[in-house]
DNA sequence: TTCACTGCAAATCATTTGCAAGGCC
DNA sequence: GGCCTTGCAAATGATTTGCAGTGAA
């Protein structure tokens, strides 16, 4: 089972029992948790496990890209006042949040068969005027 | 300007001078603003509002559908061990959080011109298994 | 008069920070 | 020993709740 290990050292984590246990935990179960939920969970396995060190995890997770932080702003709701579908744009360098045209409704996978009340495409990068700014 | 007047009364808003406002601020601003935005900048125009009421008013809009709350989850940070793009599927019933094999990344609108780290496409609906339960 | 709307203050909930102790190289 | 990791406790920040005053129908 140290899989999980050597994947977490290919993202430059050094592997603590607790991050092997998070990771597994997050590759294995497919169910987008918060860190709440984590917590929850894994302090029955290890019952000395402290809600601090979920978060300190999952921040190291997501800055060295072994797992992302699904929604656009994770801190804060953020609100508009356009009730159609269209896509978000995300600055990382600037924070502002940019709209786009995009047909989204005609794109739904075929595989799925719920009912769609709202569909959003976003996307996080780097802005034209960001990017002219500091070019790489 | 009863025009915003009109659109709340649409939704079946009752329209005070606070809920105009801020309806007013998200249609004309496409910030995409947080609460706090909202009630730093209205606060210059209408000294007497409090943040409860822009919590309060920008619930109501979401309830009654003028508005929207961007964000798979408004409330909480969640997390994804899957690194690869994909797409999201929110059941506002059962809550759950479904993942959906999609190719987002050659669905950009061809108007953007940023550069891309992440794309994400998430829909908020009724799954499948919550429609079975309560048909319309 | 009644009921919805507002706004203050306090409470709650998620997340972060400060710091001391423990473990590994 | 020195540094990284952990976890408790306290702090912070966002959002909600309780409640009383105010105003419109």
């Amino acid at each position: 089972m140290n899989s999980i290990s050597q994947h977490l050292s290919g993202y430059g984590i050094r592997p603590s029992v607790q991050r092997i246990a998070i990771m597994r935990y997050l590759t294995d179960n497919r169910t987008h948790p918060t860190a709440e939920e984590i917590f929850e969970i894994m302090r029955k396995q290890i019952p000395t496990l402290s809600k601090t060190t979920v978060y300190n995890t999952l921040k190291l997770f997501v800055r060295q890209g072994a797992a992302t932080c699904i929604g656009i702003d994770e801190k804060n709701a953020r609100f508009d006042g356009c009730v159609k579908p269209h896509a978000h744009f995300r600055c990382k360098k600037c924070g502002r949040i940019i709209d786009l045209e995009m047909d989204i409704e005609h794109q739904l996978p075929g595989n799925f068969h719920g009912t769609v009340d709202e569909a959003y495409f976003y996307i996080k990068g780097t802005c034209e005027a960001c990017h002219e700014e500091t070019p790489s």
